[in-house]
DNA sequence: AACGCTATGGGGAATTTCCCCCTATTTAAC
DNA sequence: GTTAAATAGGGGGAAATTCCCCATAGCGTT
């Protein structure tokens, strides 16, 4: 079957060894691949890695020879998200530039990616014009940011900074969020965790506490709210 | 700024006439563009049409030339989205196959497009080359579709199928549940509502039974999933 | 008039949730 | 090297929730 990547390679574009190389991280096979051979039309950019999520980048980075100067990354992805993925760049890739490429245009989101170091964040309904932009801007003078970013930025900050910055949940505290926004018990969740059910009353009240909320349904509507777990 | 699709048709595939024309609906450019040029590299298929919305492609389809034989339909689109514009395509244009191409996997979404007729139901993370199967099926047999399609259907015919469709709830019920979506005591919402928390407890166990949830949260989660309340 | 349906309320019991209190270990931070 | 946080566990009791039954009143249909 004809596959997209080898139509592009037979146009009469030449991918030398100066070209950009950039890395494409997303579980929607389509959409990534699809977005490969929109960039590999870019004169200057070259899409040499592929992954599905945070983990197959891991993999891959370890084999492959031509390591990417800018890396495309979904935030939404099954095993290890864009937040994770991001995170272990920082610490083991730091030469790596990372433009978040998300549906997501929360506000939080934006910030918390923007935080942790993401060159810019772009939304999977822009033109490609502006991603060719966003490239040659991230390469060229290491950032790209659009409209959504800004006010995002402009609105967190004069909103509540510290404040509404509670990425302080704990991986265990995490879980439990997860496991209490489904029709289950906190016996079942406790079950689930290899907990016991005490142990379970306090990751509860913790959060409570944390969440100013008075109840599990309060949990459940921030947990949804802000997207820690989706519906 | 060089586009994607000039470099597409620079590729030594010809379009001839009897290539089967296709039409993109998705508000998401980027990855309609890059559809597209996946799909004109495909032997047989052309794009000739896009649109960011059912509006749009109402608009499109009555100043386009060469019919598309097939739509690729988004779901969430603005203005005009999936449900709407599929039913309008069954009024007015019956020969178009429409195959929905959605992110959303839910199976009440599948069965509701299916049942207005989509030939398809494609998730966004499909491999490139289940497209081109989708398509040279819907071609020829007139149909393509995969697992999650018949898992919900299969789910959704055995369980329940008219009784699924419940929209059925009185005025006072999804009062309730909007309050029950909150951080509140059913007694507070027996106050808010004026009446017994008795009759409360009722509400709640006939939605329990109608929804078919164990616990308060089953039924916040449902009313969210199911946008009878929005948080 | 009889039937069904919805809205309304109730009794009582079992279970779950919530909210205090407490200890202990391990790991990270300062 | 103390402090702090994360992790894990527990007691006891009050409150809320869940889950069965049940009854009545009203309203429209046949």
């Amino acid at each position: 079957m004809t596959t997209f990547s080898k139509e592009v390679n037979q146009t009469n574009k030449t991918i030398s060894m100066e070209n950009c190389i950039v890395g494409v991280v997303d579980d929607h096979v389509l959409f990534a691949q699809s977005l490969q051979g929109l960039i590999n039309s870019f004169d200057g950019f070259e899409v040499a890695l592929m992954a599905r999520n945070g983990n197959d980048l891991i993999n891959k980075l370890s084999t492959v020879n031509k390591e990417p100067s800018i890396i495309l990354l979904d935030i939404n992805m099954p095993i290890m998200n864009g937040f994770e993925t991001i995170a272990w760049l920082n610490e083991n890739k730091p030469n790596i530039k990372v433009i978040t490429l998300s549906m997501d245009d929360d506000e939080e989101t934006i910030i918390k990616m923007l935080k942790a170091g993401s060159k810019g964040y772009l939304l999977k309904d822009i033109h490609p014009d502006t991603l060719h932009l966003a490239l040659t801007e991230v390469l060229t003078k290491g950032h790209f940011y659009t409209d959504n970013v800004t006010t995002a930025l402009l609105r967190g900050v004069s909103k509540k900074d510290e404040e509404s910055l509670l990425e302080n949940f704990s991986s265990r505290e995490l879980e439990f969020m997860e496991l209490a926004c489904s029709d289950k018990t906190y016996k079942e969740i406790a079950n689930e965790m290899c907990l016991s059910p005490k142990t379970i009353d306090n990751y509860r009240d913790t959060l409570f506490k944390k969440l100013e909320v008075k109840s599990r349904i309060g949990l459940v509507l921030y947990a949804l709210k802000n997207k820690i777990v989706n519906n």
